[in-house]
DNA sequence: ATGCTATGTCCACACTGGTGGACATGTAAA
DNA sequence: TTTACATGTCCACCAGTGTGGACATAGCAT
């Protein structure tokens, strides 16, 4: 989940600015997306990159502009939820969490809370990902739609992952599924239609 | 929002550590619902509630039993979701959001993103909320769909108050209630029947 | 080889957080 | 009235945070 967008760690240790910058970057990512914008600190961050805290500020000006080209990044390729996907989303959401599908929205809700963050977030979501989804859905108001579907999938994984439900963390989580995708078709399929392919 | 439950400011007694206590908890409820655990400081709960701050650790223990009181408090009434009651949800989340039905859920969202207060806020959630609301579900494995009601709720809250949704902020979301509507139903009613009332 | 600039490093500042000790004072019991 | 405890207050501590200044060094152009 780490290794496919940003070049690794070189191991020849010069001086190279595009390498420490990823190296940032894929810190920032990771503590960003594990203890979220307030819980992530600048000084964890260069340690995790192996880099002087120093530099964060040189090359990202302060931890929000950071934060900012993190949550860019990791919009990019995220979790699509159209009508034909809703069972791989819902799947992918009760089952598998944690993986990297689901990272850009984990990213979200940890950083939420932040005034600041959240804006960031909004703007990113609204710019990279809601816009491309919007695209795929059938039907009218394509874009509330699409902003409604980002909306209950992190509901979702809020209560799975933050909260650490024990009700969706168990092992009859399964029989959830179909739950979780019918309310996703929901939204997601025409309004007139009842889609149920 | 505030005066009902518990006692306003008193009056008469100078010194009085039930009001004391109650001032607290009134000033931690609105502190933690508006900038979420880590937002929220002592000091400022305590000047808010006119008040030393040093009461509170005497009182409270510390920061965390305090939150620990105002998230059981603010789990007690809060918005229901049964299948009779989801055109209601639906309006309440979409339309009048920070009403007092959804402080609950506000404060949970507010206050996830830190381990410790996201723990305090599960077990409040299983013991006072998601078992009334199973009971009041049809059905099977009524537990783990209400957990999945509160989640996809809280997610809906999520991205329209923290983030800022502006899809979901613009007068056209009116139209977005007989979705997130019909999601909910595909949740709340029992899996066979197809209860549309 | 030499100088210049980019790149990396160390230290410190100002600020805020939660918590606790020691003290003052009100309130009720003896 | 006097004593004792509950209640309230002030101050300080220590551990964090993000940010910036001043300096060392590497890599490249000449």
């Amino acid at each position: 989940m780490s290794e496919d967008d940003l070049p690794p760690v070189p191991p020849p240790r010069r001086r190279d600015a595009a390498a420490t910058r990823a190296s940032i970057l894929r810190a920032a990512r990771d503590a960003f997306t594990r203890l979220g914008y307030d819980g992530a600190g600048v000084r964890e961050i260069a340690r995790a990159a192996d880099v002087d805290t120093r530099l964060i500020s040189r090359y990202f000006g302060s931890k929000e502009g950071l934060f900012a080209e993190v949550v860019d990044l990791a919009y990019e390729k995220s979790l699509m939820m159209t009508p034909e996907l809703n069972a791989d989303a819902a799947h992918a959401l009760l089952i598998e969490t944690d993986q990297g599908a689901v990272d850009g929205l984990l990213l979200t809700l940890r950083s939420a809370s932040n005034a600041r963050a959240a804006a960031i977030m909004r703007d990113s979501i609204e710019r990279n990902y809601q816009t491309r989804l919007a695209e795929a859905l059938p039907g009218t108001d394509t874009m509330a739609r699409s902003a409604l579907l980002v909306a209950l999938c992190s509901g979702v994984l809020l209560t799975r992952t933050l909260l650490g439900s024990t009700a969706l963390n168990d092992a009859q989580v399964e029989r959830m599924v179909p739950y979780l995708r019918a309310a996703l078709d929901a939204v997601a399929v025409a309004p007139a239609e009842d889609g149920d392919d």
